[in-house]
DNA sequence: ATACTATTGTGTATCTCCTACACAATGAAC
DNA sequence: GTTCATTGTGTAGGAGATACACAATAGTAT
C-alpha cells in the first residue's frame, strides 16, 4: 500500500487530510493493516495488470487502507471501485502478506504510516474496455501494463502480482476467466490466447476449442468477428445460466 | 482468537500479565490482527481437530496475536508449537477473516482486546500420536475432537474450521497429506480411510491403491501390521526424496 | 482344532479424456 | 486474381480413470 489510497480516500464523505493520514490514520483505518489490488486485464493479446505511479516515486499495486467498521472484502470492493470506475468485478482474496521486511525501504520514517502493515492481497479479473483508469489528485500515473514487462514495483509488489498470477493459474482449471475478462462477444482464438498468456505456454488450437466447448457453457454465435486480416472467425459468448451452475457445482473435481 | 493466547504468550520471555494484554495488548502485538490455527490430526479412522476450551466458556480454536517484529507465519508457527510442543510441522495460510461482524458475542467491552480483529486462518497438518496437548493456566482444556462432531465454537470459527476443510479438501489433489497426518508406517487401508474422512466419500480400494502407488512416493514394507482381527495388510512409508522431489514440481497439474 | 467372518491382496476389460496431427476454406492485402 | 496468414474441422492412438470378483488370511467364536 503506497500514499496513493490517502488520496483516494480523500474524496469519501469520511475524510482525513493527507497529512492528517500520514500521521492519524488510525481515526479512519484500522492500524497496521492495508489491502492491496492486483488487477487483471486482457487487451491485444497481452494480458495486464493495473499500476499507480507515485508523483516522482515507484511504481505500486493500487491499494489502501481498511475502515474501522468495514469488511475487508468490502474494503477490496471499495478500492477497485475507486481506480477502475467499476462495481460487481470478480475479486478473490489470494493471500497475506505479514513479512516484518516487506516494507523495506518506506520512505515515512514516522507517524502512523510509518508503523508496520500487514497487507491482504486481491486479485480482480476486469473487463479491460470498461475500465478507465483513474490517476488521483497528485496526478500521479495509473495505467495498465503487460504482465511481462512490469516495472519495478514498491516493496514487496512484486511478489505480490507473482503470487496472485500463480493463483490464476490455478484457479483456472476451476473458473473460466474468460467470462470475467473478455468482452460479451468474443472469439475462439481471444480465449485461446487469454489462456496462452496467463499460462505462459502454446495450446493446442483444437483441443483447446473441443475442451472449452466440453465445458458448456459457451454459446456459439451465428456471428463472424471481421475486420482483421485473414478468414473471419465465429464470435462466442458465455450462457450465464450455465456459468452460474457450473460455477456452483465446481467445473471439473480430482476426486 | 480468544484469551487463551494471553496466557501462552505469558510464558515466554517477554511477556505481559492477562490483564496487561486485556488492556495493553499493543504494547506487544500488533492491533487488530491476530492468528487462528486449525490443527488437523488423524486418529482410529477419523479427522481430528484440537480445540481449546476457555475456562467457564465456549470452544474455540488455538490461535495468538501477532508480535511487532514477527513475521506473521513465524507468529503462526509459535502458536502451534505452544500448542502441541512440535516444530517443523505443515503449515499453511489459506484465508484472512474479516467481517466486522465476525467477533459478535464478544465479551471484553473496553481494553485492547476489545478492538477488532481480523483474524489470519492458518491449517495445520500434525500426526496425533506426537502432540501432546497443552492445556493453559487457567485450566481450560485443550483436547481433539471428531471433526465431524465438533461442538459450537466461538465467533466465526466454525467458518474458519469449515473454509479450512474445504481447502485441505482441494489441496489434495496436489498435496499427499498422509506424509504429515500419519504416522511414519502405516497400511493402505489407513491411508484410504483419511483420504475418505477428508473427502467424506468412500473410494473403490483397488483404484486408490492403483492411484497412490502410481505418484511414485511410497514404499512397500515388507511387514505386516497386525494385531487387527481380519487379514494382516502390508505397511507402507513415504519415501521422502521421492515425495520432496514431487513437491517441488507439483503432484499433477491440470494444464 | 475348526469353522466363521470381516478384511486384505490383486488384474482386467471398458470407458473417458487427452494428445497429436493436416488440409480445405476464407478474408484482407497487394 | 494471387498470395498469405489464419480459421474450421475430425480421427486415431494412448494414458488414465472406473467398474468389478475371488482367493487368502488373522483373529474370534465355538
Amino acid at each position: 500500500m503506497g500514499v496513493k489510497s490517502l488520496l483516494m480516500t480523500k474524496r469519501k464523505s469520511e475524510s482525513l487530510s493527507p497529512e492528517e493520514l500520514r500521521t492519524h490514520g488510525e481515526r479512519l483505518f484500522l492500524s497496521h493493516l492495508s489491502v492491496d489490488c492486483v488487477i487483471f486485464g486482457f487487451h491485444e493479446g497481452q494480458l495486464k495488470v493495473l499500476l499507480l505511479k507515485w508523483k516522482d516515486g515507484p511504481w505500486c499495486l493500487p491499494g489502501g487502507f481498511i475502515k474501522h467498521h468495514e469488511s475487508v472484502d468490502y474494503s477490496a470492493t471499495r478500492i477497485l471501485k475507486e481506480r477502475t470506475g467499476l462495481d460487481e468485478i470478480y475479486l478473490k482474496q489470494f493471500h497475506a502478506f505479514g513479512d516484518p521486511q516487506r516494507e523495506r525501504g518506506k520512505r515515512y520514517k514516522q507517524g502512523w504510516i510509518a508503523n508496520r502493515f500487514v497487507t491482504i492481497g486481491y486479485y480482480a479479473l476486469v473487463e479491460y474496455s470498461k475500465v478507465f483508469p483513474q490517476p488521483d489528485l497528485l496526478s500521479s500515473e495509473c495505467k495498465w501494463w503487460d504482465v511481462a514487462a512490469v516495472p519495478d514495483l514498491i516493496y514487496d509488489h512484486k511478489q505480490i502480482m507473482t503470487t496472485a498470477l500463480e493463483t490464476l493459474r490455478l484457479s483456472l482449471n476451476d473458473h473460466p476467466v474468460g467470462y470475467n475478462l473478455l468482452p460479451l462477444k468474443f472469439t475462439m482464438p481471444e480465449l485461446q490466447r487469454l489462456y496462452e498468456t496467463i499460462l505462459g505456454q502454446t495450446l493446442d488450437r483444437r483441443n483447446f476449442q473441443k475442451r472449452m466447448l466440453a465445458l458448456n457453457i459457451l454459446v456459439k454465435l451465428n456471428e463472424r468477428k471481421t475486420g482483421g486480416a485473414h478468414k473471419a472467425p465465429f464470435l462466442y459468448r458465455f450462457d450465464k445460466k450455465k456459468y452460474d451452475r457450473a460455477m456452483k457445482q465446481g467445473l471439473v473435481g480430482g476426486w
